[in-house]
DNA sequence: GCTCAAGGTCACG
DNA sequence: CGTGACCTTGAGC
């Protein structure tokens, strides 16, 4: 072992390299540790799931997996580990035989058995990854499943490309022209993680022809709530299938791949997912494949597509307008021509009727303490189910002095009592809200719902606090606003009071709302528990109840968005990166979205969305509206979505699909009101509807068409607006990171800063620091924390480093004493050696002295040679225990292989 | 004979 | 039972 090698870096965990291990440079641990599991072709999963374990010298043994995968990423050769070879009794005998029959296999060309074994470990991470995908687990098991088998290609591009090793000569050697510039095409993204997960998120949610028939829009059987159809298999089934895809044996590959041995796909699709052991009951892998139309699309151009839209990562994000699939299509130059397409599935239902009057179908559990009042409206709606939600906790919002809470102005109080020494915000705010992100989320909660219906708008108008603000709105809403057609407002003023504007005690607050004006999320809303967007009980204004459901709005409530249950995370969070970007030292627990939102049940999928699914009998032909009672004449279909106000189910359609306690036809979640969850990607284009919606309540109300702005302009504004926001919040994010690195900076620049160094004792010093003002208050301490853990981590390097040193010179002095000892012992031997050897003499003379000396010198030879002999015997049987203590040297034997010719001299 | 990189062994946790 | 330090072995120079 050269020094330079002794004191490399071992790749894989940082520890002091033993030297080169399976062609790369790393310690005996992991040298052996990759020695083992290629030997006993072991499997590990990911103990934290996500597969991004740190691998260090302290952490190495935390996750097998991780340091398994490192190894192959840091590029240990597995064709280099080479059989067992047995006992080393046994060895010498073996390897004879061996070398007789078999030549010795060539260790190194890297044999595609390796080239598989990576290709398949970045396919499994792609797989693994997509799973963890915050966006893409909002889709049902199967749906995730289906969907990754239809675009499990493009992912496993794109993390190809970006994969730690350079993969380029393995896909080389495929042969493969097409996968190849396709790699390098990919590579030249240069995506950072955040991107590439972006991107990931994209090829996973975006919405196409594909899947939109099989699974999306339902009429598959892919439901994993309804369709209880299971095959045994787990989601797992899901990287099975993609590898099987791989393989040939499913034609859902999108693009040319190289042909892995399926036998080995599939032991690694087996050996790493982390999600097999939580996914073990879940849904089985649907049978349906993607749609011959995504099948057709050429994977290159998917991709492209992705990356096209990389280029947007910051801008498309969380809208379902500017991400959804219109966008796309209108990125694509196809624009709202393709619209009647989309909305060809939307299914579009235009219901007259006296929709209070109306059986509802709704589940609705009635909180009369908390509704606005019992209006016959409200008394005409059935009783509630237990454990079903409730109409009114999504659309009836909690009030304060008659505004919908998340219209409310909390500027507008005079006394905020959250801000007063020793009050507890948690007694004001929950799910993390704070005054500046509840406000910011209420921001949000208007510029969506201005956005969606105009509702938002009117509600604004209520609260002569916020009217300003309203008006003021940045980006979408403002646009949106003035795209109302005013003329047509009825719903907002008149025909269609909101719900909670009333003087009626409010209703359900949305979450983060004060204690005061909102109750705790119930059991059984799951992720229906979102924040309720103003609705009309009070009214009763039967005669603009005209519903128009598109089956936007169907997807809307069931493409997952449930599980956020404000749609949009809260401002804090919005500065956050969209994905949750795997933090090296993250090990703890990990608020998500549903924790930090409240969502009792993740997995909820709204039932019977199958038998819910618009079969033929209410498809387009029954949904066309009429013109008087739809939207204007010539208005995109996906103009005419349904009122918010809409409470009921199309009477029409009452019963015929629902079974009693379900939820009616085409409503399968009463979304309303909020905007789209974050990075919801896949959803329709008119999920950000509201500003389409709205006027078609106005619309119901008067017939006035005129003055209709076209869907397609008022999505590419909110689709600008968001691409604006985007911008805007990664500056933010870029700002941020550099103060904390300058506030980083100024904190090492002091010396006298330790462990137990409290902040409230030395952040005096930093006062006159540019780098200390400009950081927030809020962070200072934090980063503080963070600088005193990142010392510790220093510390603590350091300190390992010295012990092992010292210990290397322990030994080393060890070593060293060991070789002065045995010398002296042989020393010391030798003299006794000759003591006795005089004593022999001594007595030999005496004994010739006795006998005579004729025979004495015959006898004393003999004996000279026995007593050579025994030494010879003893000394050899040393050495053999001393072989076998492991602790002899090649020196040693030097030495006694010396004496003993010396002796026979 | 040296170095390097395979192997095996075994105490340890 | 996995880990890792340590030792052995054999090929190549």
């Amino acid at each position: 072992m050269s020094l330079v090698t002794l004191y490399n870096a071992c790749q894989v965990c940082g520890d002091q390299s033993s030297g080169k291990h399976y062609g790369v440079s790393c310690c005996d641990g992991c040298s052996c540790f990759f020695k083992r599991s290629v030997r006993k072709g072991s499997h590990y999963a990911c103990i934290a799931v996500k597969g991004n374990c740190v691998v260090d010298k302290a952490r190495r043994n935390w996750c097998p997996s991780c340091r398994f995968q490192r190894c192959l990423a840091v590029g240990m050769n597995i064709a280099a580990v080479q059989e067992e070879r047995g006992p080393r009794s046994q060895q010498a005998q073996s390897s004879q035989r061996l070398l007789a029959q078999t030549p010795p296999a060539p260790p190194s060309p890297p044999a595609p058995t390796v080239h598989f074994q990576i290709l398949a470990q970045i396919l499994v991470t792609c797989l693994r990854q997509a799973k963890l995908n915050e966006q893409f687990r909002l889709v049902a098991r199967a749906q995730q499943d289906a969907i990754l088998q239809v675009v499990w290609s493009e992912c496993f591009i794109l993390r190809a490309s970006h994969w730690s090793l350079d993969i380029s000569a393995m896909i080389e050697s495929c042969g493969d022209m097409q996968l190849k510039l396709m790699l390098s095409e990919a590579q030249q993204l240069r995506a950072d993680l955040m991107e590439l997960n972006f991107l990931e998120t994209l090829i996973l949610c975006r919405k196409d022809d594909t899947n939109e028939d099989s699974w999306l829009y339902g009429t598959s059987n892919t439901d994993s709530t309804t369709n209880e159809v299971s095959n045994g298999s787990d989601a797992l089934a899901a990287e099975h299938e993609a590898l099987a895809a791989v393989t040939g044996e499913k034609p859902g590959a999108g693009c040319p791949l190289p042909a892995f041995p399926k036998e080995e796909l599939l032991e690694y699709a087996d050996f790493e997912d982390p999600a097999k052991e939580m996914e073990e009951d879940e849904e089985a892998l649907p049978d349906t494949m993607a749609s011959d139309a995504r099948k057709a699309e050429p994977s290159g151009s998917s991709l492209d597509d992705g990356g096209s839209q990389g280029e947007d990562t910051d801008m498309t994000e969380l809208t379902a307008g500017a991400s959804g699939p219109a966008s796309r299509k209108e990125r694509n130059g196809s624009g709202s021509d393709d619209d009647d397409d989309d909305d060809s599935d939307d299914d579009i239902n235009v219901v007259i009727g006296d929709i209070k009057s109306a059986p509802s179908t709704y589940n609705i559990k009635q909180r009369p303490n908390l509704l606005a009042g019992t209006t016959a409206a409200d008394k005409a709606k059935p009783t509630a189910q237990a454990g079903k939600f409730s109409i009114e906790d999504f659309e009836g919002a909690g009030t304060i002095n008659g505004v919908a809470v998340h219209e409310f102005s909390i500027d507008s109080l005079e006394e905020k009592p959250w801000r007063k020494p020793g009050a507890d915000i948690t007694d004001y705010f929950n799910y993390g809200f704070n005054e500046e992100t509840w406000r910011a989320y209420c921001e949000r909660q208007k510029r969506f719902r201005v956005a969606e219906s105009g509702v938002g708008l009117a509600s604004l108008t209520q609260n002569v606090n916020q009217s300003a603000t309203a008006m003021a709105m940045p980006e979408g809403g403002s646009t949106a606003n003035m795209n109302v057609p005013m003329g047509m407002g009825g719903p907002m003023h008149h025909h269609q009071p909101i719900v909670g504007l009333g003087d009626g005690p409010m209703q359900m607050p949305p979450p983060g709302m004060p204690p005061m004006l909102q109750h705790q999320p119930r059991p059984g809303m799951g992720m229906m528990a979102r924040p309720p967007r103003p609705i009309s009980t009070t009214g009763g204004v039967k005669e603009n109840a005209i519903q128009v459901m598109t089956a936007e709005c169907r997807e809307y409530s069931r493409g997952g968005l449930g599980p956020m249950a404000p749609n949009f995370p809260p401002p804090g969070a919005s500065d956050e990166p969209f994905f949750h970007e795997p933090e090296p030292f993250d090990y703890g627990y990990e608020p998500t979205q549903e924790s930090q939102w409240g969502n009792d049940n993740p997995g909820w999928v709204p039932t019977g969305i199958k038998e819910l699914t618009p079969g033929p009998a209410h498809h387009p032909s029954q949904q066309q509206q009429p013109p008087q009672l739809g939207g204007p004449a010539g208005m995109p279909p996906q103009m005419n979505v349904p009122p918010p106000q809409m409470s009921g189910p199309p009477p029409q359609l009452r019963g015929q699909h629902a079974p009693p306690g379900m939820m009616p036809p085409n409503m399968r979640m009463p979304h309303m009101g909020m905007g789209p969850p974050p990075g919801m990607l896949r959803m329709p284009p008119n999920l950000n509807m509201g500003s389409q919606r709205m006027p078609m309540g106005g619309n119901a109300g008067n017939g006035s068409t005129t003055n209709m702005p076209s869907s397609s302009d008022r999505r590419t504004d909110g689709y600008e607006d968001d691409r604006d926001r985007r911008r805007r919040e990664k500056d933010k994010q870029l700002k941020k990171e550099q103060l904390r690195k300058d506030f980083l900076d100024m904190l090492r620049e002091r010396h006298d800063i330790e462990r137990h160094t409290r902040w409230y004792d030395i952040k005096k010093k930093f006062e006159a620091d540019p780098r200390y003002r400009a950081l927030d208050s809020a962070y200072r301490e934090e980063y503080f924390e963070d600088y005193l853990h990142i010392l510790k981590e220093e510390k603590r390097k350091e300190r390992e480093h010295k012990e092992r040193d010292r210990e290397r010179s322990n030994r080393e002095k060890a070593r060293s004493r060991d070789k002065d000892k045995d010398k002296e012992k042989d020393k010391d031997k030798d003299k006794e050696k000759d003591k006795d050897k005089d004593k022999d003499k001594d007595k030999e003379k005496e004994s010739s002295r006795r006998e005579g000396r004729s025979r004495s010198r015959d006898k004393s030879s003999r004996r000279k040679s026995k007593s050579r002999e025994k030494d010879r015997s003893e000394r050899s049987s040393k050495q053999s225990s001393s072989t076998s203590s492991g602790s002899s040297s090649r020196n040693d034997k030097k030495k006694s292989h010396r004496k003993e010719k010396e002796e026979e001299e």
